[in-house]
DNA sequence: ACAAATCCCACCGAATCAGTAAGTATTGAG
DNA sequence: CTCAATACTTACTGATTCGGTGGGATTTGT
């Protein structure tokens, strides 16, 4: 019952590039060396993540990534569905539901669809705005004291 | 991000004991019968359950386990941890947190806080009675319909 | 032309998952 | 007292996933 690295990394990434959204296109390797994360690993995070259009990418010299809209755009849940590939916790849930033959009468699949939904609703109404925004107001608080 | 079998079977398996809660001690091969699960598997299941006294077992001819206290006397969410290791879905907010340098400035903590509150919340918010009443109003629809 | 970057694909060791196998210890019934 | 049924214990195993690394090919601004 975990996030994955691959997860929380992609997290971190796209939070990189949103404190930097206006900074143009960052490289892989500057979003490495802030984040303390292999560049060779976000290498192969990032095409999970600019296969659904969330990305704007450019090859070459001076190339890089930005964000394709602005940070209130994009969920935590959804951001994780792509690299978790689902936030069900049991597979019989999952988009493509795994056959279970034993579902019409399943005493504990209600449990699951449960905590499914409390999952999503609280990664769902998380943008990567509001995780910004809490952090400006920690560093203001900081100052403060 | 999955529940894995292993606490899905003792969660049925409990379910199963709470059914048959009147009916002294039940074999651990019946209710591999009913659940339809290995028994092999089973019995390497229920030692983790056992060990925190949350059952009575007996050995022998006509041996076997029943609870030790009531249905509500149980929530998923303590089952599951006893299977699961932890609830949490990073490891930094486990009970004996594994070190991260990065804790005290980490932008994405209180994101993982909220979701391990989220599901906890949730998990402990149902018992094993809970589950076989809303069984029990199910069948008593399909009864009148 | 060259260097910096994205892209692409294969590989790899370690851990975890989902069990199986084989046997020992304990108990009630006959 | 013996036997069969049961719990308990330990070890093993094949498959899959996790968390990466390595080696290049391709694109692009200077």
């Amino acid at each position: 019952m975990k996030i994955s690295t691959k997860g929380r990394y992609a997290l971190r990434m796209l939070l990189d590039l949103a404190e930097h959204k206006n900074d143009g296109y960052i490289a892989l390797k500057d979003i490495a060396a802030r984040q303390n994360i292999s560049k060779k690993y976000l290498e192969q995070i990032i095409p999970i993540l600019n296969r659904s259009d969330i990305l704007s990418a450019n090859r070459g010299y001076q190339g890089g990534y930005r964000l394709a809209k602005s940070p209130e755009h994009y969920t935590v849940g959804q951001i994780l569905r792509l690299t978790e590939g689902s936030l069900a916790p049991v597979a019989c849930l999952e988009h493509d539901p795994v056959e279970c033959d034993r579902a019409d009468d399943c005493i504990t699949l209600p449990v699951w669809k449960g905590l499914h939904k409390a999952i999503t609703d609280y990664l769902d109404g998380i943008t990567l705005q509001d995780i910004l925004d809490s952090q400006a107001e920690r560093y203001a608080n900081d100052y403060i004291i």
